[in-house]
DNA sequence: AGCACGCCGACT
DNA sequence: GTCGGCGTGCTC
């Protein structure tokens, strides 16, 4: 019996599992889990990552085990990352391959070879570099293998060349330069820097341009030097003073360990994750912080370089850093990064001596990498918890409303002493039972005081309206399922037709009359953006902006008309949403995502918030515009529990596309008796307006269990089967499937 | 029979 | 990612 070391390889096809390889004796001291190795695959060096060793014999069905060629230091993982890419490999139903290839550096080379030893007829010579295509080409398939069999050639997986940038360095001796006064003001510019300065700093600063230097250069007077580009690591130069106010919060969390939320204002968010992470640098440690979008890492580089004492090192991570990402990448894996703030992407970075690991924004959806694109197809909010686990250090979690996953008790995760907002407007509940109208009088009353007085109004539109509730028009009673309690959906936005409930299925007919009040007078709720910015043009006799993810027009007008992500980023006098209902009982959006959009809507109110709505009384309502997440935590937790909703259990949904008829059929014939291992079905339910194309109808099930890797492995076969379904042709057009793991709205 | 093409599974 | 094996379907 020989140790074997598994070694996950790093080619395109993901699919195959890690294979066995003898460790050589003089390569055992270097091989660990997470080694980066050379090993041979079909004759070819690969590139592969050791994730676990076994006791085995030197052979497999016959034939020896192939050897390890070579251990790549630089590429080497940290063993606790690979334990993390095998949890989230579980978790997403994804191959470990798949995974460890997003922990690698961005943009590695895998197929480039050192040329070692050259045979006397080949063109390259020893040192350079050669692409394995080019090897083949002229060595041809079994030249390759024996040159490497030879060590003649090496697998040497790089980086991709950084990108230098150009430096002028002052030349020796003096010259005389009394009449080229522009050659002159260049040469004065780089006087005092011995070490030379960035070429296009310089000609920017002396005011010449390009001639001006080659004239130098041919002079002899300069001389230009390509260097490589720094990687986007700045210094932080505050004082650290302001910090002190969440001393305690950090140090309670820091010396416990664990999971924490902390309910912050988006603002103090930032001021207590610099606090956090100066206290992990403190214990010579590095902070990982993670933010939703690429706007919000850099906004949070900019403040911590404002926030933290001067001399710390913070750098960015995301897909717009571009070609020094890697070398970030490399900077933190050195520990040389104190602060490393990113996207998703940055969530499996290795970092020498992760201290913490800070989550901002934390309900933010965008924190998950839709299926398909960069990234885990997680909500970094498992990963990170996950990572922190692993890696023993504390995680923790910012917002003013957390996530009810994450705020239920059952979740483990400890709270931090939350500070409520400073600031909360004045709010005005417009009872609109009884009138057909889109604006109250009301309504228009406050937007004109706010415009004489020369402030702006923000208005909050629900997106486009589609996917509406029904609720009755005299008494604003809402349809709810007789099993879940939550509101029920119209099948489609006209208003006519049948009632479903998104979360089991169940189907009833709008009817006529409201079955609370007998009246005749049910409506759809839901308006669009378009609508009403007519409206208020028409009636206030003003400029109305428009404020959506694809349009901005008039944003500086008095008045502007938005979507929820548009207008709630903006600061206004007086925020205006004509339709809560629409937030709250609306299809497309949960209650905590109502409640998450009110809140915010008068956090970004100075002075007032007026809001209209049928159901006055409703008590998310109530809370979000008294800003009290304890109130609405406190009803609605219980609700996720009865409905087992994560952390109860574990959710995925399955997105098919497709006919009625083929979805049901695959999915009562081939899916439903697949289950296994606690796994249950929820649904088809109809789900309108998400095919991607827009003309197929969408529907989607709900699988849920206690246990997240069978329940990943129902969701894959869920996924298989679409596609097989697909392959084969079946009926018109078949199946297309997409998973989305714990997703936000059930 | 002889050959191009595509699919599939093995490779450790 | 790379290979060979094997079946299909075409041509000589």
């Amino acid at each position: 019996m020989a140790p074997a070391a598994r070694v996950s390889l790093l080619i395109s096809s993901h699919a195959l599992p890690p294979l066995s390889y003898l460790v050589p004796e003089h390569l055992a001291e270097r091989v660990q889990v997470g080694s980066a190795v050379v090993v041979p695959l079909s004759g070819y060096g690969r590139l592969g990552v050791v994730v676990e060793f076994e006791e085995t014999g030197e052979r497999l069905g016959g034939r020896p085990l192939k050897e390890i060629r070579d251990v790549v230091g630089a590429f080497s993982l940290p063993e606790s990352l690979v334990k993390l890419c095998g949890w989230a490999a579980g978790a997403a139903a994804l191959s470990l391959p798949a995974v460890i290839r997003m922990a690698l550096p961005p943009g590695l080379a895998t197929t480039t070879y050192e040329v070692r030893r050259p045979a006397p007829k080949w063109p390259w010579r020893a040192g350079s570099a050669v692409g394995r295509m080019e090897l083949r080409r002229t060595l041809g398939g079994e030249g390759l293998k024996a040159a490497e069999e030879a060590g003649r050639v090496v697998l040497t997986p790089s980086l991709p060349a950084q990108r230098t940038v150009e430096w002028v360095v002052a030349g020796e001796g003096s010259f005389d330069l009394r009449r080229a006064p522009r050659q002159r003001a260049l040469v004065q510019a780089l006087v005092g820097r011995d070490g030379g300065y960035p070429a296009a700093t310089l000609l920017e600063e002396a005011g010449a341009g390009r001639e001006v230097l080659r004239r130098l250069v041919r002079r002899g007077a300069v001389r230009l030097e390509k260097r490589p580009e720094p990687a986007p690591v700045s210094y932080t130069r505050g004082s650290g003073t302001g910090l002190a106010t969440y001393g305690a919060g950090v140090e309670q969390a820091l010396s416990r360990g664990g999971a924490w939320v902390w309910r912050l204002s988006n603002a103090e968010s930032v001021a207590a994750a610099a606090a956090v992470a100066r206290a992990a640098v403190k214990r010579g440690e590095q902070a990982l912080v993670l933010a939703p979008e690429i706007g919000a890492v850099e906004r949070l580089v900019e403040a911590f370089e404002e926030l933290l004492p001067a001399g710390l090192t913070v750098a960015p991570y995301h897909s717009v850093v571009g070609r020094s990402r890697c070398a970030v990448y490399e900077a933190a894996r050195r520990g040389e990064v104190d602060v490393l703030v990113g996207t998703r992407a940055a969530v499996l970075v290795p970092v020498a001596r992760l201290g913490v690991v800070c989550v901002v924004d934390e309900p933010n959806e965008a924190h998950r990498a839709s299926t398909g694109y960069e990234g885990v197809p997680l909500h970094v909010r498992e990963l990170a918890t996950a990572r922190g686990r692993i890696e023993g250090a504390p995680v923790l979690f910012f917002s003013p409303f957390p996530s009810l996953r994450l705020y239920a008790p059952e979740s483990g995760v400890l709270r931090l002493p939350p500070r409520e907002p400073d600031r909360w407007p004045s709010v005005a509940v417009v009872d609109m039972r009884g009138t057909g109208a889109v604006l109250s009088s009301t309504l228009l009353d406050a937007c004109r005081r706010t415009i004489r007085n020369e402030g702006r109004v923000g208005v909050l539109v629900n997106r486009l309206g589609s996917a509406a509730s029904v609720s009755c028009n005299r008494c604003g009673f809402v349809r709810t399922c007789p099993e879940c309690d939550l509101p029920l959906r119209l099948r489609d936005a006209t208003g006519s037709g049948s009632l479903f409930c998104g979360h089991c299925g169940h189907k009833e007919t709008a009817g006529k009359e409201c079955p609370a009040c007998g009246s005749d007078r049910l409506i759809a709720a839901g308006f669009a953006v378009e609508r009403v910015r007519a409206e208020l043009k028409e009636t206030l006799r003003v400029e109305v902006g428009l404020l959506t993810a694809d349009r901005r027009e008039g944003e500086e007008a008095p008045v502007v008309v938005g979507t929820a992500r548009c207008v709630l980023e903006g600061e206004w006098d007086l925020v205006v949403v004509p339709d809560a209902d629409s937030l709250l009982f609306g299809g497309a959006g949960s209650t905590e995502r109502g409640f998450r959009l009110l809140h915010g809507a008068a956090q970004s109110s100075r002075v007032r918030l007026l809001v209209q709505t049928r159901s006055p009384e409703d008590h998310v309502l109530r809370a979000a515009l008294r800003g009290d997440y304890e109130a609405f935590a406190a009803v609605e937790l219980p609700k996720r529990r009865k409905l087992r909703y994560p952390p109860h259990a574990h959710l995925a949904e399955v997105v098919f596309e497709g006919s009625e008829e083929t979805v049901r059929r695959a999915v009562e014939s081939r899916l439903r008796p697949a289950l296994i291992g606690g796994v249950e079905m929820l649904g088809p339910t109809p789900f309108p307006g998400f095919s991607r194309d827009g003309r197929r109808p969408a529907w989607r099930v709900l699988l849920r269990s206690r246990k997240r890797t069978a329940l990943a492995k129902a969701a894959a076969l869920a996924a298989r089967l679409a596609a097989e379904s697909r392959g084969r042709g079946q009926n018109h057009g078949g199946l297309e499937a997409r998973i989305n793991m714990d997703p936000e709205e059930v």
